[in-house]
DNA sequence: CTCGCACCTGTAGTAACTACAGGTTCAAGG
DNA sequence: CCTTGAACCTGTAGTTACTACAGGTGCGAG
């Protein structure tokens, strides 16, 4: 009889679970030391040991990230998904409310761009000192 | 004869220059200790005394912070200012390089909101509790 | 058994402020 | 003249989400 211990992805490595979820080893230690992951166990010499529970965590973490979730927004998520019972709803509001920020924050780049833009074609951009967009700038 | 010390605006408080430029008192003293503003003369008590200089250079501050520029972007731009012999290419090529830092920016946010509105579209917002959006992140 | 890379902890640095704590000065009113 | 109380002072710590050391240990290959 072979033992039912899971046959392989058993330990990663630190380094390699940074390999696979392009996560940096200083940033898993950090997600670990915020509480968004959890200890993992470790090797009789004090490595940590990452199994594929982890690998699927820090994968989730990652993509929120790159979605623009901040962390108290990925910390918001993940106690939902660990919850037993989250529903659809719950996860749809805070994506609404995220993308909500997205498109505020676009318009303020876009209102910043047109009055910046406006000002810069105020300028020649010639040799002379007095500049139109220092003046604006003085207001 | 009366002196031909300025007539008026010569010593504005901290607090009067705050409220003049909509600066806080804590940002001005930053600014202070981060080398944007010059170390103004002091009261007998040790009170920080302004002139009209400083609310217009403050002010250029502000605007530029208004503008999205970063401190060290500013810096550069006040330096410029400062410089006996600024050009107006000089200044224009900073704004310049603002701009597309603001458009790049403004793309970025407007991929994630396209990508996130995607997601978001798949969730019906029910009740159940597999999610079509905690499935994209989990990727 | 040894070599060198990967790992460990803990601390400090980044941007641009903001928010205290604990103490002093100033101006106006009595 | 004296007393309030608001405004000022300095210095330090907190915010976000990491990143980068320094100084030391574990681990696997040869």
């Amino acid at each position: 009889m072979v033992p039912d211990t899971p046959p392989k992805g058993q330990s990663l490595t630190i380094g390699l679970l940074s390999k696979r979820t392009g996560c940096k080893v200083e940033t898993i230690r950090y997600y670990e030391r915020v509480g968004l992951l959890l200890a993992p166990p470790r090797s009789a010499g004090g490595h940590r040991l990452y199994r594929d529970d982890d690998l699927r965590r820090l994968g989730f973490i990652r993509r929120s990230r790159q979605l623009g979730f901040s962390l108290k927004e990925v910390r918001g998520l993940l106690a939902l998904v660990d919850s037993e019972a989250y529903s659809c709803g719950q996860i749809k509001a805070v994506t609404l409310d995220h993308l909500d920020e997205i498109r505020r924050k676009r318009a303020d780049l876009a209102k910043l761009e047109r009055v910046l833009s406006g000002i810069a074609a105020r300028c020649d951009g010639g040799s002379r000192p007095d500049c139109p967009i220092v003046e604006a700038l003085y207001e």
